[in-house]
DNA sequence: GGACAATCTGTTATGGATAACAAGCATAAG
DNA sequence: CTTATGCTTGTTATCCATAACAGATTGTCC
């Protein structure tokens, strides 16, 4: 019996249904100027009445060029990972690419791993939206020969490093609490792994210094609802907590439910204030303030960084941060009286 | 001066170096049984030397396997979308295959692009996480050489079909709210697109029906949690209505915002039931009774059956259905008395 | 008319790997 | 000792498209 799955017709085949060469097959079907009308037509037919489409991979080989880019994300599903893959594949299509993507653990052997995955597929340019901490030695040497660029601070010199600035997150939000009056601002922080998350808590506790405030000691949560909840409930309990910044949405989330448990109400008793601003943010209850930072944009701003770092290899590769904004909801509020 | 990012050394290469012929590191890299320690020892020093990694690019234009399976979702930034592409990353490595994405709107033009864009990478094999409708023709068209499999149901005849099912999901919910005491259950469902929630419609309407209850008429969402708001500012207003079946928990999330703001609680007044139990799902104000299907999973069993199609292209290709459950939180309670 | 440019098309080499075949050699069997 | 067998390695053809070069044709200009 015939296989169901076979390979199409090449290059040839429509060349020879056209009675041209292979050669201008390619030429028209790369939109090359100097092909006769006449020919073009005819092998356009050609090429219609075979189904015939280009091999991708062939044309990788011969060119050196995959017009792919290769996306390291961690293997969690929170909102700023599937947030700034989706901008990266949107931005990447409109470029004519297309996306490789891959995820990793936090071990130095699973992100080597991963972005070896994607060194061999032939990527043209890596995009690493995870911490490499102590595998970003190693990681550099893989990515030698290909553009690369970041989306957490702390993968150092040398690479591209694109992103939100975490010190504006932080200062805006913790600011923002003091300004409503509170005495001084609780921290539930992401984990030690992320330079976003040290990043954010190191303004946190400059912003309260530089207010003279008490600097109480943070929380540690991992990015989940679930360690929200579990720091919320401690928090819950101590009366002269009023005001709490959670590094993330989701864990913010998290908080308020352990917070509500506890009946402390929120604003009243308890301001919370989120970072990211998801989509479900404003649906929470009570809506949630937050810091506005789009994955999705810094996704595409990465690509468009990389897009530049393989057009001019010599480029200068300065990292490029944008500014996050406060969104302020019915979850912040001045403390309760006396 | 130097290009900063050049091709590597090839097989030959290393064949030189090690004194062998290129097709023995082919041997050695692909762990052929027969070739002496001796020259297996001294093609992977001659590897090391020189950093040599394989080609796959070429390696799939020889053997005409990419070891890539591409994914199709849609441009959104839900839960759902991302979850499922997570379980078949996930799949996919430990099967050894990498994982290339695309998104699409839903337009016919832009579905076929993006199935078009996945065949041209040279995929070995295609999920299609999104409904087809009037693109379902055309897609097959492009797919025919092509193993593939669907996870929104409207996929039609021809192709794998794998996902949960969505008929037991909304019976469930439905039958969980009519035992609380509740005289009938409203409804917001999701897009017409979408051959799920045409299910879950069907299935909560059939429901009702045969156990007697009023159906009432169904509220429309597009899976936003803004959407649900909308629709709860609309069912809030109807003391009527004490039992919501919504099609989704994002959407849920905006209906219990919009009923808290009207001033109904939540679950004395209304209790609101969701589908997919997102990680917030627990964590929102009050915790969200829900029908539990896990995404990732369903990405991991498609790609189990895609891996099977593409090893076996004349297996019997019959759906996959795996039944959600029903996870019971604070939402639900029975009808206020009276 | 002849030289030269521009346009169109074809030929050959190339990218990096693997499959299929072939050959050398050592060992086992008869 | 010879033939058969298996192990190890090399040679050649192939996958499919493109780059670089070359040839053919037409047109242009002096």
């Amino acid at each position: 019996m015939e296989h169901k799955f076979k390979r199409g017709p090449a290059m040839r085949d429509v060349a020879a249904a056209a009675g041209v060469s292979a050669q201008t097959v390619s030429r028209v079907l790369s939109d090359h100027p100097n092909v006769q009308e006449a020919t073009r037509r005819r092998v356009m037919e050609a090429v219609e009445e075979l189904g015939y489409r280009r091999n991708n991979t062939a044309r990788a080989l011969v060119t050196g060029q995959s017009k792919t880019i290769g996306v390291l994300t961690l293997a969690t599903n929170y909102y700023s990972r599937s947030s700034l893959a989706l901008g990266v594949e949107l931005a990447a299509r409109e470029a004519g690419y297309t996306v490789n993507s891959v995820t990793s653990s936090l071990s130095v052997q699973a992100l080597t791993d991963a972005v070896s995955r994607l060194v061999l597929q032939g990527v043209d340019g890596i995009i690493i939206a995870a911490p490499l901490q102590e595998a970003a030695s190693k990681v550099r040497q893989l990515t030698a020969r290909i553009p690369t660029v970041n989306t957490d601070g702390s993968s150092g010199v040398g690479d591209g490093l694109v992103g939100v600035d975490q010190d504006v997150a932080a200062v805006l939000a913790t600011k923002h609490l003091l300004n409503l009056g509170h005495k001084t601002v609780w921290h539930v922080a992401g984990p030690r792994d992320w330079s976003d998350a040290a990043i954010r808590m190191e303004s946190w506790r400059r912003t309260l210094a530089e207010a003279g405030c008490e600097i109480p000691p943070e929380l540690r949560g991992d990015w989940s609802p679930e360690s929200g909840y579990r720091n919320g409930l401690i928090l819950g309990r101590m009366p002269e907590v009023t005001a709490i910044l959670v590094a993330s949405d989701e864990m913010a989330f998290g908080v308020i439910r352990a917070l509500s448990e506890l009946g402390r109400r929120i604003p009243e008793d308890v301001s919370v204030v989120g970072i990211d601003d998801i989509d479900l943010a404003a649906y929470s209850n009570p809506p949630l303030t937050t810091i506005r930072q789009s994955f999705e944009d810094t996704g595409r701003r990465a690509v468009l960084h990389l897009l530049a770092q393989i057009a001019d290899p010599d480029m200068e590769n300065l990292p490029e941060l944008v500014e996050p904004t406060l969104v302020v909801r019915a979850s912040t509020a001045p403390p309760p009286a006396g």
